[in-house]
RNA sequence: GUGGACGUAGCUCAAUUGGUAGAGCUCAGGAUUGUGAUUCCUGCGGUCGAGGGUUCGAUCCCCUUCGUCCACCCCA
């Protein structure tokens, strides 16, 4: 293909596939409607200055994965990588934080400039969910029982398990970040390539790396266990009480830590086996320090993100039909000119009549055999069939292009015009 | 940013040790002169990802480039 054509990474979302996604985002909404939590929308374009203050200077997002530009003032701006940050500025800036609860989520296309792998673009969507204002562990728990039920409403529980650490306070992480280098340090030598790099970057990534000889050396690291402060101890205690009590089950991972700056105590991830190498389907924290930060007044605050893109790869596998939507039921063929113009007239009137019922008419002419074609094709029960004869009789053919093994009359049968949308009807009530 | 595999018809894929390519599905038409899903026949459809090189001749060999997929890194 040598003409225009998609930026890669930036993918189309096809016919085929928007059914799964409008599923999905219906079923999300829904439920967080349910939960209480409010749509807020704000733009995919923002300064610059927004993300480099919130996720974190030195992580891989700002420093090499952002779509960054000036505008036509020189101004750097920046395709919004994630959507706490722009959730935050614009509940802040229009007073959502001041002195009360906010419960919101959001909805849309992030962008981080990666290389393109399974379940992952450079153009992706999440949901995201943000509870502002509330300090304790019965927020977190709310999300994450959130969570829960969408998995099994979505039919994908199966799939997903949910890992849960907390990291305590940057106070306490800084000390536990000295003690790990400290440990480190001296076997330097025995780490893979990207570990030794993030020695000087970020340690506590290297928790979670992969190599089989690093992780052997972590087996006797200290855990940031016995760094964390009492306070973020009885928070995560908490939090884990609430879940037991409501039954969802967890896996404690004491080395899941997260990529951006602004978490603290809480973080979780949902994660699947059934997607590659990309297996976070849902993750998130707590960020207490975020809207200080960004210039607020100090307003504690916990969400997460989910990866639509990777939540409708899991909807495809696991529950292959989720929101199949109908076809139209009724197929109208006009052969000829005067009959095309009846049945112009006799649809628009069908859709008066009965608004919810599907109804299209064959466009593009053709003979009555491609025509019938077409209609089969469409998934349609019921064809209307107009002639010249019928027009000139006023009346239509009738043929029922499926459920006829289910009792339905076989061949086709002729009503007068005026008679059609009465016998639809009652034909079509107890479909 | 790095590594591996792969780019042939709208889709899924063949083939050619270098002599300008085939099938299935789709679509259109016909067998059935006004009737769908099966069957049969016919037809439309390709600058063989792009650019350059070698050659009498390149889809095939060489170089470059772009893209896709998978993985690393990182993340949803």
């Amino acid at each position: 293909m040598t003409g225009v054509r998609a930026i890669k990474g930036m993918h189309d979302i096809l016919p085929d596939q928007t059914p799964t996604w409008r599923y999905l985002e219906r079923t999300v909404a829904d439920l967080l409607t349910a939960y209480g939590y409010r749509e807020i929308r704000f733009p995919v374009l923002e300064f610059t200055e927004l993300f480099k203050r919130s996720i974190g200077e030195v992580t891989d997002i700002v420093e090499k994965e952002m779509y960054t530009f000036e505008d036509r003032h020189g101004v750097s701006v920046t395709l919004r990588p994630e959507g706490t940050a722009c959730c935050v500025r614009a509940a802040e800036e229009h007073g959502l934080l001041f002195n009360q609860v906010q419960r919101l989520w959001y909805m849309g296309p992030m962008f981080r400039y990666e290389n393109p792998q399974k379940g992952r673009q450079r153009q992706f969507h999440q949901i995201g969910v943000e509870a502002f204002g509330m300090e304790g562990p019965d927020v977190d728990a709310e999300l994450i029982a959130l969570t829960a039920r969408l998995w099994q409403q979505l039919g994908i529980a199966g799939a997903l398990r949910l890992e849960l650490n907390t990291i305590g306070t940057p106070e306490s992480r800084a000390a536990y970040r000295k003690a790990l280098l400290a440990y480190l340090e001296p076997h330097k030598d025995k780490l893979d390539a990207d570990s030794q790099r993030r020695l000087s970057t970020n340690p506590l990534r290297i928790l979670d790396s992969k190599d089989a000889a690093t992780q052997a050396l972590l087996a006797n690291a200290p855990s940031m266990r016995d760094y964390r402060d009492a306070e973020s101890d009885a928070h995560f205690q908490g939090l884990c009480a609430l879940l037991d009590s409501i039954g969802v089950a967890y896996v404690v991972n004491d080395k899941l830590v997260r990529g951006l700056d602004y978490y603290s105590r809480t973080v979780f991830e949902w994660v699947t086996d059934e997607l590659g190498a990309q297996g976070t389907v849902c993750a998130g924290g707590r960020y207490d320090g975020l809207v200080e930060q960004l210039g607020g007044r100090a307003t504690p605050a916990v969400g997460f993100a989910m990866g639509m893109e990777r939540l409708c790869l899991l909807l495809e596998t696991r529950q292959p039909q989720a929101g199949s939507e109908p076809m139209p039921a009724i197929y109208c063929v006009a052969a000829g000119e005067a009959a095309q113009k009846a049945g112009f007239a006799l649809v628009e009137q069908l859709r008066n009549l009965m608004p919810g019922v599907g109804v299209q008419l064959n466009c593009g002419g053709g003979s009555f055999k491609s025509q019938l074609k077409r209609a089969d094709r469409s998934g349609a029960r019921i064809a209307l069939i107009l002639g010249e004869d019928e027009v000139a009789q006023g009346v239509v053919n009738i043929k029922w292009l499926r459920d006829v093994d289910a009792g339905r009359q076989a061949g086709q049968q002729t009503l007068p015009m005026t008679d059609v949308q009465a016998w639809l009807s009652s034909q079509l009530a107890d479909l």
